[in-house]
DNA sequence: CCAGAAGGATCGTCCGTCGTACCTTTGCCG
DNA sequence: CGGCAAAGGTACGACGGACGATCCTTCTGG
């Protein structure tokens, strides 16, 4: 009965992802997010091995199978790399149902996203809140899905970057991975982005007034809003 | 310089604990947090291995070592089984100096505690508020210190419990990990410990009347405590 | 035109994990 | 009292992932 949820934590299964999954993961995911951009070269294999303190080996399975999916091009000769391909696959379709667990992504999210925005309001500067503000800008015309979606996920990551929190910035993106896989399995209204959109104009007024009450609030209501659509509700 | 930080996380080490690492730090963690009690008995080897997920080979590796570090405790036969020690070993005293990424791993904790604070205030039952009015009550004489920090951990516990989400509990169970380990390498005066628990108290109060907004910043101020006492700074 | 910088390919080795089968201890119950 | 059942203890073989080392191939810049 007592301290019953936490102790069943303790014994659900530990999943042990591989080296070259996490790697994949890791890649493929940041291309996704649009925080490698297209063109753009990664360091050499040689070289991204030793930094991600993995062999060469796996780092060019998972290389190889970024290509065979079509986020990575390599090029081979003296001047050549790996490069991120221009028109990167966007993210498939939903495969099957909502996932059971869709609220416990929105929970961790809260939970992220209101650590970022708590810590951005103590520490953000201009240059960050102009930052957000430019993504800000690159939403009030919804358009293509897709381009809004990426301008969010910028937003939300510069939220995290303001917070100056390695960690956060890494859960954060993690997050947003998920929750781009959930909101590819609903419609997104252009009035409901607009509206969206003016939570976040409204966020980054509250975090350069540094006024973490309000940054709070208006976070956790935006938060909320994906709740709403994903249990197909309507706020209000 | 744009998205520098967010981009530099995804060429950062990716770290592959192997499954018995894992097992042993899952199990350990809980038993140094308290939430396996002395003299609780694990399911069966077998059973066990297969809720984790993993061969009864790697389990029997893992608990082998928590038997030689004395944390666990094996008995054959047929009513036998594997208990959690009656005394189990404190966290071992500081090894070295305090980390570098001590900042990190607060806020880290900021995000976390937050997280959790919300949800519960929107959440919480009487039961959840009285768990944690439990723990408060032990940690009103702050006598030993060791048990003085086992119920704060159960406290904290309790509030992402009350949260009613399965990965913040889990968040929360590996922060309160890392903070233990931080606390080890500073004295606690019992005023401050007697000050903090105020806080918590105050926090109750606010769950109790779902003031999310209160809760936060008490929870804010209340991590904030132990960022100074790290920074060997006094509040205020 | 060639040296050097990149990706591409192919080994063998090592080690963690798994599964399976079997052994040993010990308490309970008929 | 004797055997069955439930637990931990042991052993071993198979498999696969990760690694490191070596060499090849391609191409460009000087």
């Amino acid at each position: 009965m007592e301290r019953r949820a936490a102790v069943a934590t303790v014994f659900e299964p530990v999943q042990a992802p591989t080296t070259f999954e996490e790697t994949v993961d890791r890649l493929g995911t940041a291309i996704r997010l649009g925080l490698l951009v297209p063109g753009q070269r990664l360091p050499p294999e040689r070289e991204l091995a030793d930094q991600l303190g993995i062999s060469r080996s796996t780092l060019r399975q998972a290389i190889t199978t970024l290509v065979q999916s079509g986020h990575l091009q390599s090029i081979r000769g003296r001047g050549g790399g790996t490069f991120v391909v221009e028109r990167p696959p966007l993210a498939e379709g939903p495969s099957g149902p909502l996932p059971e667990d869709w609220r416990e992504v929105i929970d961790l999210r809260v939970a992220v996203e209101l650590g970022a925005v708590v810590l951005a309001a103590e520490r953000c500067d201009e240059d960050d809140l102009a930052h957000m503000a430019s993504f800000v800008e690159q939403m009030t015309d919804p358009g293509v899905f897709a381009a809004y979606r990426r301008a969010d996920v910028g937003f939300h990551l510069a939220v995290a970057e303001a917070s100056r929190a390695p960690r956060l910035i890494s859960a954060m993106t993690d997050v947003q991975r998920e929750i781009t896989e959930l909101i590819a399995h609903i419609a997104h209204p252009p009035q409901v982005l607009s509206h969206a959109n003016t939570e976040h104009e409204r966020l980054v007024e509250a975090l350069r007034r540094r006024d973490a009450g309000r940054a709070v609030s208006h976070m956790r209501r935006h938060v909320e809003g994906t709740e709403h659509i994903l249990a197909g509700l309507r706020p209000g």
